[in-house]
RNA sequence: GGGCGUGUAGCUCAGUUGGUUAGAGCGCGUCGCUGAUAACGACGAGGUCCCAAGUUCGAAUCUUGGCACGCCCA
């Protein structure tokens, strides 16, 4: 049984039909993740960026240079490449479309460790069997391989670059390699490079030198020991006055058992000690003491150290002593001058005799059997108060400040230890060929069984350790090849046997003020010309943001000559050649040659062939640096009797080479110096450095015009990334998660100046930005599909309608969003864009408009006129953000190439330019619409209350009444003009004009006063005032009256 | 431990030379629309401006000292 139909409603006629609705092909859902590599296909199907080139080439706004700071060629792309290489893009397609021709060559640091450590540990063993050449052709695949797919991932990202070999530069390319030596010859020329034994940061895994900035820290167990040094000279030690007269007596009570006492973390230096340091003014006591473990002697003192005044609470609450007092005081230098001498604490035989060694302790150090086991307490300005006992164990072999006072008193530069980290020969037999980190428990040992040791624990510290294989570091003395580049001179005289300035010009001699030992306040001597040039290079250079500028000169005032050799194979070869009595060549005119070589044959020419090759002849004639370190000129050499050296160039020598190697060199086309450097802000110590030091040996002017860096991506809470706090975000999954525009807009939305916060809720959110600012190119895409870009643009605007607010207000974000971007802050182009989408566009004009659009007939002015509003808005609107949204707003132009007269668009929108143009052409925009405005607002507010308070659904069901307050006519009449304006930002049926005091508006409900129009929806008094028509307004009824006609 | 930075609603950011009740957008909550519809609109609730002293008639803003986080270095 079926029950009787329900009696169907008479179906209100339907007006759907004579509607016009948005029509698109531009979809909602974006699935960027599958149009974007169609995208990608297209444009290099069509080498999209040589188009760009060629269409920018030779115009009048010239050309604009960012130089690209090499990623090293390994490993996939992760989030700091991201932000680096789409801030980078950003960039260039926005200098693009100002009208620049902004060429962007992107760059691979191809040589260094991090390959050559991957080669050896993928080939195990076999590493050992293969040829120098053999290891490199390994490297130099692996390279390669790492370039393909890091280009590849940035192409995916939308970056531009071109396709072929010569679109992109490679440290590893022989031209490239042949302006690194370009500039190391220049600077040897300039005698600002020379060879010299010093501690080196040192890798024992690795077997070679590392430069700063291949170091990294990391938290470390080790051992923290406050050990005891013997007094050697108690009953000798000479008073100056009645206050070390005083301080000395009250050690001679304890003669064999006062001590200096000494805080070290490196037990394993303590073979190499050769020194006590002390601060000159701090103050100095002596310190009486029983430790509890003592035999009880009548409660006597047992022993006495001299520690720092203020070290001595500090040595007290470790809580050894039974009973301990302080006695004396004197300064650091007094210690000198009294002239202090202490035994070296492993310098004992093992089997020595506490009789013996009460012996010893009266010596004047003239006695030639121990000389060589005691050793001076010199002046420091470095020790501290801070940790330990404020006596410094130095051992100039193995630390960098120890070494300067090692030169400073002519201590020996003493280093036992191998480059493998095992001690040679010349330790105690308990140490010889042990590794220095076992070392660390055998000297604890070792001072444990002397007595020596007086307090062990074991703590974490912040330790350096090699980027590469993250084994910890070791300072060592070693002969390597340094750049003068310090701020004072670091190589003081009185090193005997040091190689000095290679260069062809005249030895610079060293004043002899540092052989005054006792000189502790010794006057650093004139800087480095290099130096001095660099610091005048910053000063001329734009740093953005401006605390760079104070970055990088603090990091110039402090920093060392710079180690430029290591003793790898997968490199640049420092091309030096050794004869067989050790003189070395190594000049500019050799270099030179030696660059000449390699520009055709490449650096692999080192390793495959002879010295005679390479130097093009039999003999040479040269100026040569002999063993000693003197220079003989004029020397005949027969190469074949030389050796090549096996060093490489540290590879940021060749990374900060770049200026020349690929500005001038590889790409010549570039040009010196650059406009742009866009780094991480730790290429402060990196590569702007470099780069900024090997043009002052180079150039007159800075390589960079402005430098601009970024922060590094963080966690959600501010944390670093990393694998131990899994907080990591992969970009590869990102990318797969949202696409490549969510990516680039998510880049864009943070101010990278600071740390760049990164989270799934992040990227979440900027999906929803993007899914706004597409739908609002949707809806403006969707209302012009009967529009004619190029006849619409005749018909013009109404002069009072919305479409001038939109207008101006537009003309408003143009010009902020351009000098957002002319300032490099996409964040605020973002912001701006977001928001205008959100707020000008989508609830203001958009929903204003939608009446006329939609109900009016197609060719009215009205509709038109907004018509043609939206299609200003959305050219422009996507050239704005065309650099940021790459894919996104091609696609859109994709689209918009499609309408009518749309063929007159450039093919991409990335060839085309931004357009400065008059805004607001009526003028009154501003002031009338700041009126109109909060009038507006406050209609809407009440809107919400008829909602709350009388069930009001929709606002067509509801009349405006606009409150104009004066009886003006003037005023009146242009409130008529703004009438239906009003009415239709407010989405209402109908407004009315009243007057009253004060410019005022009222919403009134309508359900029960008009009928509603069957067509437009909107409740008005006119609502069957056609006949014809008598379920619609007057203006409906026109329009399908018209319509109906026309068909 | 030192140098350079940063710290304002849940999030991303504005807050001029100190000057009313510290703002925006998003998100969130409530409601509406259903002809931009996996869209759109309206209204609303959110803040110890990192903390503490100080200068000042008045401090998010200036000073000093902390704390937290990041980069670089020891």
């Amino acid at each position: 049984m079926t029950e009787p139909a329900a009696p169907t409603p008479p179906t209100p006629p339907n007006y759907k039909d004579t509607l016009n609705l948005p029509k698109t092909n531009f979809d909602m859902k974006a699935n960027l993740t599958q149009r974007e590599p169609v995208m990608l296909k297209q444009w290099q199907d069509e080498n999209l960026y040589q188009k760009i080139r060629d269409r920018r080439g030779g115009h009048p706004k010239g050309k604009w240079v960012l130089h690209d700071g090499p990623p090293y060629a390994n490993g996939d792309i992760h989030m700091g490449h991201l932000i680096n290489k789409v801030l980078k893009d950003i960039v260039i397609k926005f200098r693009t479309m100002q009208g620049h021709d902004a060429p962007y060559v992107p760059g691979w640091d191809c040589h260094g460790l991090p390959i050559e450590s991957a080669i050896q540990k993928e080939l195990g063993p076999k590493f050992r069997e293969l040829s120098k050449d053999q290891v490199r052709q390994k490297c130099h695949d692996y390279a390669m391989k790492y370039v393909q797919l890091q280009s590849d991932s940035f192409a995916r990202l939308g970056i531009f670059f071109g396709p072929g070999e010569q679109d992109r530069y490679l440290t590893l390319n022989p031209k490239y390699e042949s302006g690194i030596l370009d500039v190391l010859a220049e600077l040897v020329k300039r005698d600002l490079v020379y060879r010299k034994k010093k501690p080196v940061h040192w890798c024992t895994n690795d077997r070679t030198a590392l430069a700063e900035a291949e170091l990294e820290y990391a938290t470390r167990k080790d051992h923290s020991i406050y050990v005891n040094f013997k007094l050697a000279n108690v009953a000798a030690l000479k008073p100056s006055n009645s206050t070390t007269e005083h301080f000395i007596k009250q050690l001679q009570p304890f003669t064999g058992h006062a001590y200096l006492m000494i805080w070290t973390t490196t037990p394993w230096t303590l073979p190499a000690n050769r020194a006590v340091a002390v601060h000159p003014d701090h103050e100095y006591i002596v310190y009486w003491y029983r430790e509890k473990t003592d035999p009880e002697s009548n409660g006597d003192y047992t022993k006495c150290v001299i520690v720092a005044a203020e070290a001595h609470d500090r040595i007290r609450n470790l809580g050894y002593f039974a009973r301990s007092e302080a006695n004396g005081s004197v300064r650091g230098r007094d210690l000198v001058e009294m002239g202090l001498k202490y035994f070296h604490p492993l310098g004992m035989p093992d089997n020595h005799d506490g009789s013996k060694q009460m012996e010893l302790d009266g010596l004047t150090g003239s006695h030639s059997q121990v000389r060589d086991r005691i050793q001076p307490v010199v002046l420091a300005d470095y020790v501290t108060l801070d940790d330990g006992t404020g006596l410094v164990h130095t051992a100039p072999g193995h630390g960098k400040e120890d070494y300067q006072t090692g030169i400073k008193y002519g201590l020996e530069i003493y280093n036992p230890v191998l480059a493998d980290g095992k001690y040679d020969d010349t330790v105690p037999d308990f140490l010889k060929g042990q590794s220095i980190w076992a070392a660390n428990e055998m000297v604890i040992n070792k001072l444990t069984q002397t007595g020596a040791l007086f307090h062990h624990q074991q703590f974490d510290h912040e330790y350096p350790h090699c980027w590469r294989c993250k084994k910890p570091v070791i300072f060592r003395a070693t002969e390597q090849w340094f750049v003068k580049a310090a701020s004072a001179d670091d190589t003081p005289s009185g090193d005997s046997g040091a190689m000095l300035l290679m260069g062809q010009g005249p030895r610079q001699e060293h004043a002899g003020e540092s052989t005054a030992p006792q000189d502790s306040r010794l006057k650093t001597q004139a800087s480095s010309p290099l130096w001095s040039n660099a610091k005048a290079f910053v000063n001329s250079v734009q740093w953005i943001p401006a605390w760079g500028k104070n970055r990088i000169d603090g990091m110039l005032d402090t920093r060392p000559d710079w180690c430029i050799s290591r003793q790898r194979s997968w490199g640049v070869p420092i091309p030096a050649f050794f004869d067989d009595k050790g003189n070395i060549l190594f000049t500019e005119k050799s270099v030179r040659r030696i660059g000449a070589y390699f520009k055709e044959h490449g650096a692999d020419s080192w390793y495959t062939h002879t010295p005679a090759q390479l130097l093009g002849a039999e003999e040479w004639t040269d100026t040569v640096i002999t063993p000693d370190g003197r220079l003989i000129s004029e020397f005949r050499i027969q190469n074949s009797e030389l050796t090549k050296s096996s060093d490489i160039l540290d590879v940021w020598f060749e990374s900060g080479a770049s200026h020349h190697a690929v500005l001038e060199c590889t790409h010549p086309e570039l040009g010196y110096p650059a406009d742009l450097y866009l780094e991480g802000s730790d290429q402060h110590r990196g590569w702007f450095q470099s780069s900024l030091l090997e043009a002052s040996g180079y150039k007159s002017e800075p390589p960079f015009k402005q430098v601009l860096t970024h922060g590094f991506v963080v966690d959600e809470k501010g944390h670093k990334m990393s694998k131990a706090e899994g907080n990591g975000i992969k970009v590869e999954t990102a990318l797969k998660q949202y696409g490549a525009d969510v990516l680039r807009l998510w880049v864009s939305s943070v101010d990278y100046q600071n740390d760049i916060p990164c989270g799934p809720n992040l990227l979440a959110k900027t999906a929803d930005a993007y899914r706004k600012i597409r739908n609002t190119i949707r809806y403006l895409l969707g209302n012009l599909y009967d529009f004619n870009y190029e006849t619409g643009v005749h018909i013009g605007f109404e002069p009072y309608s919305i479409d001038s607010w939109m207008e101006w207000r537009f003309s408003q974000l143009q010009e902020q969003v351009l000098s957002s971007y002319e300032r490099y802050e996409f964040h605020n182009v973002f912001k701006l864009v977001y928001e205008f989408c959100n707020v000008e566009i989508s609830a203001v004009y958009a929903k204003a408009i939608k009446d006329r659009l939609y109900c009016e007939l197609p060719d009215s002015k009205k509709r038109r006129g907004s018509q043609l509003m939206c299609c200003f808005l959305l050219e422009h609107l996507v050239k704005l953000i065309a650099p940021i949204l790459a894919f996104t707003a091609e696609e859109a132009w994709n689209e918009m190439r499609k309408l009518p007269g749309g063929g007159s668009l450039t093919r991409s929108v990335h060839l085309a330019q931004f357009e400065v143009f008059e805004c607001n052409p009526m003028g009154h925009a501003e002031k009338h619409w700041g009126v109109l405005m909060p009038l507006i607002e406050k209609g809407n507010k009440q809107l919400d209350d008829l909602k709350k308070s009388v069930g009001l659904g929709n606002a067509l069901d509801a009349e405006a009444v606009i409150i104009v307050p004066s009886t003006n006519d003037d005023v009146a009449k242009l409130i008529a003009q703004y009438g239906p304006e009003i009415e239709d930002a407010l989405g209402v049926g109908f407004h009315r004009i009243e007057h009253g005091e004060i410019w005022d508006i009222k919403i009134e409900d309508t359900r029960e006063k008009y009928p509603s129009c069957a067509r437009s929806w909107k409740r008005r008094p006119d609502v069957g005032s056609d006949k014809d028509y008598p379920d619609l307004s007057a203006r409906d009824a026109a329009v399908v009256s018209a319509l109906r006609k026309g068909t």
